[in-house]
DNA sequence: ATAAGTGCAAAGAGTTTGCATGTTC
DNA sequence: GAACATGCAAACTCTTTGCACTTAT
């Protein structure tokens, strides 16, 4: 989906809810779209208060990142730390993440096999699938490399 | 293994790290021991209080629950509803878990295919595989049947 | 004796909320 | 102008920490 149709299923979606189209929420929304980044909202405040535009508060931020989510636009994706990951999700195919659990690199994979297992797996318990969440923990290359060389001395 | 062994391996631990083995330490180990629920930190503090034993302050709790899972007796389960969750581990088969975002709900399965592919993933990327947290999320069968009942009216 | 453990209360994240004010439709 | 949105600060939840005191080894 192109940026220009994703914008107008966001407002086509506040329409639809009764909810306003307001600087705060154009300009949340078009950050969030904006980068590919898997960001936390405290991090997203942050471009907020730096970056240039109609002014955004800490409350907005996490309401309006909480209404994406609800929209669909965007993915929590929690990593364990405590703080919750969003990442845009609209226009891109569903796909899982792989963390290194010693710098938090982020990549993303895809794996058709698994999608269906975790369907067939739901059905066998009689669950209606919905989504799910799979992330595995490891470490990156260039932090293999490291511990390697720290083992070494 | 047997609940005495689990029992003995975690004497050794604290041994083998020059941890003393206080009156509250076995009370938390027994009582993580003695469920087959998952658990929140909060909960069980709670349990501290309302059952018969050595009194276990909140910070005791906490500083325990994550010494099990330093020594690989408990392990963390994010449902992704802000607290961390515990299980034990030792004595059980990894496995993977299936939520109802619904009630709550969490069934147990464990699928060989899936964790080859895992692995295999994770070798692509170059990544050290170590862990990893599966949750697939969707509408318990009773949760299911409610929904149902509530759509025909 | 000594190193480690405990409880307490305070501090810290991250996130949510009540309320008065401001804005969109 | 009515309903909704925003900003602010306070509140909340879960978790961690500093410190004085206690206990296992």
């Amino acid at each position: 989906m192109r940026h220009s149709a994703i914008r107008k299923s966001f407002e086509e979606f506040l329409r639809e809810r009764d909810l306003k189209l307001t600087p705060q929420r154009i300009r949340v929304f078009e950050r969030a779209f904006g980068t590919h980044e898997h960001f936390s909202a405290e991090e997203f405040y942050s471009w907020m208060r730096q970056e240039d535009g109609p002014r955004v508060s800490r409350a907005t931020v996490y309401r309006t990142l909480a209404l994406l989510v609800e929209g669909g636009f965007l993915e929590c994706l929690d990593t364990g730390s405590g703080e919750t990951l969003f990442e845009h999700v609209v226009g891109h195919r569903h796909h899982d993440h792989l963390v290194c659990s010693e710098c938090g690199r982020i990549e993303e994979f895809f794996d058709e096999e698994i999608e269906m297992r975790q369907q067939a797996i739901a059905e066998k318990f009689g669950f209606e699938l919905e989504t799910h969440s799979m992330r595995l923990f490891g470490l990156c290359p260039s932090c293999r490399r490291e511990a390697r060389r720290a083992a070494a001395d």
